[in-house]
DNA sequence: TCCGTCATTTGGATCGATCCAAAACGTCAA
DNA sequence: TTGACGTTTTGGATCGATCCAAATGACGGA
């Protein structure tokens, strides 16, 4: 459905300057030399570039072989120009340097590129301003559609902003607002979250702390509606606990550190990402606690390094490549039909039990 | 130096529609109709949008004015169809989950910000298709420079391909070549390698296993060299060990793991990076053996998670963000004077010591 | 032979910002 | 008053691919 949109000579060779002119002060190739030098009429030389069922083959090839020959370029500039397809899809996420989304831009290159798309990536660093000054870039660039993942404390009216400027645009993980308003792809987190703590009131666990981020954005509230409607289920809510604070390895072992030595400490971890439950186990580990045996920990995303790390964490498995995929495809959808319905994929989230979740806390075990 | 390409509309609001028209089928905002409002010439407005100094202040405010009013988009396909420069650097890495490159991509972003530039982000993979891909499509968006961290097996070829495109390229941590060709900017890890095998000597060790990449690039053979130099100053060479193999963590515990069934076990590893070091790590604790105490481990980045990690991790840091600064800088001068001389920036790579080499190795403290 | 049909091909016209040479406007000294 | 000069402003011409309506060519049936 999607037309492929390659070209041929996106397959370069390594040898040097091609048959053609191309020294110092080259002028540089366009559709007429082209023209010229296959015999054929500018137009159809436009047409064999686009990869239009028009042309006939002959032509095609011919056409095709002195592109090669003159060491044409695609000039996007004056394609842009003129056509209001770019091929070209924004990604912007908030946070490059977490596996999780390294995992989900993978995803979202593989489709793309499949479907003769190509990904303009940007990090916004969860900075509302550098976010924006990406998207009006993007928005200069003319990309057919975003991919974004919001930055925290990104003023809702954005999703309004992005309308007036018909630009089609998908929310990943994060939505803004109170329900998401139009596409949206995410994992069902908060039936992920409430699978956790069961698991974890199964095993006799009573005080189940969550770390949460610490700003109130929509991943954050599925994360607590989850726990809360789950320890509600278990009749603990009495001893339902959140701490907020920043989502790194570093502040996760720094909040730990500090909760272990209050009084109350309890004997299991929710953790807002995997990041946070790593911090969480390093700081168990520096204190002489062993996690899974002193202090259940539960991660989320089950990020590679979740089953590699000692001891396994649990983790409620997000599948970023997936979520990566369905956006890309959904993208796709969007761009072919600006007007459809809006979507909103929340795909599963399954708990992976692993070692930080493996027995009874101790003080059941004592009391036993 | 560097001229500020920054516009007034690149801080937009988020209040709905401008005061112009902006429904359905609105038509483009173009520099006409705000040369019609502002009461000026085409050109003139032109001449605003680029800082130009020869426009007077009171026009300026004036045209500013009325681009805001009516909504204004730059847009960038007109002016590259004209212009030579865009504004844009590509920045091309292969493995943007690792957070080394994210600290270094978080250097080049300030960098270029603050001048105006805007990066275009894109991740190889190491895959050489891939990275073919995207330096073709950033010749099309006519990108002004590139930074580029080679894909392992890159043909050395590139970059004079790249010269014959006329598009400056800074290498980033790898080059092609046997010297690099051209810009390159790194860090001096042959003599971190070195410092770190003296230090490990000088607490006793003698058999030192390095963990390297399974493929013959640059920042490899830096690493092989300041390892074979150091153990040969110190007359360990019979004694020096090379393994190759994949570069992540699970990579690196896996190997850890065959590595430590042999019969001549190691007392040291070196890690080709942090990552594979984390892994070795990993490695040493499920055997139930103790990092720094039964095992020293080194890395090399000294990315975050060295410190945190448990034990702390010792690493030659490479500094990322400081790298990303110079070459983002570099490219800015490249751009503005391309004949100039290459450059070589190599920054220095200090050995960072914590606990994983905290003590003399289990067997000569039992000899002695 | 003529005409309709289908598959290909083709010349402008066009997109919107930039470049350039030249014009307009002051200002001031001769 | 004139002219020289410096500062601002301006009207085409232009970049190169795409769109569109219309032309061309081939073929088969009447």
């Amino acid at each position: 459905m999607t037309d492929i949109e390659m070209r041929q000579e996106d397959h370069f060779d390594h040898r040097s300057p091609p048959s053609g002119p191309a020294g110092p002060g080259a002028p540089r190739v366009t559709l007429k030399e082209i023209a010229a030098h296959a015999g054929v009429s500018r137009s159809t030389v436009s047409l064999v570039m686009q990869e239009s069922p028009l042309v006939a083959e002959t032509t095609r090839t011919r056409v095709q072989a002195s592109a090669q020959a003159l060491g044409y370029v695609y000039n996007r500039g004056a394609a842009m120009l003129r056509s209001a397809r770019t091929a070209t899809v924004g990604v912007v996420v908030h946070d490059i340097a977490n596996p999780f989304f390294g995992a989900m831009v993978a995803g979202i290159d593989d489709v793309l590129q499949a479907a003769g798309y190509v990904p303009f990536l940007a990090n916004s660093g969860d900075s509302p301003a550098r976010q924006e000054r990406f998207l009006t870039r993007m928005r200069e660039q003319h990309v057919d559609a975003l991919l974004l993942c919001p930055a925290e404390e990104t003023p809702p009216a954005l999703i309004d902003t992005l309308a007036t400027w018909q630009l089609p645009c998908i929310q990943l993980m994060r939505h803004l607002g109170e329900t998401p308003q139009g596409d949206y792809v995410g994992a069902d987190i908060r039936q992920g979250v409430h699978d956790a703590v069961a698991h974890l009131v199964s095993l006799g666990h009573r005080h189940i702390t969550l770390l949460a981020g610490d700003s109130d954005h929509s991943a954050d509230r599925e994360r607590l509606d989850g726990y809360r409607q789950a320890m509600q289920a278990a009749g603990l809510e009495v001893e339902s606990r959140v701490l907020r604070g920043e989502l790194t390895r570093g502040a996760g072992l720094q909040r730990t550190l500090a909760l272990l030595d209050e009084a109350a400490a309890p004997t299991a971890l929710i953790c807002h990402n995997d990041l946070v439950a790593l911090g969480a186990i390093l700081a168990l580990q520096r204190r002489g606690l062993r996690p899974g045996l002193d202090c259940a920990v539960v991660g989320i995303d089950d990020i590679d390094e979740a089953a590699l790390t000692h001891p396994a964490l649990t983790s409620v498995a997000t599948h970023p490549e997936a979520i990566g995929r369905a956006a890309a495809e959904l993208a796709l959808a969007r761009i072919a039909d600006p007007q459809g319905a809006p979507a909103r994929i929340v795909l599963p989230a399954t708990l992976e039990i692993r070692d930080t979740t493996s027995t009874s806390p101790r003080r059941e075990q004592e009391s036993s």
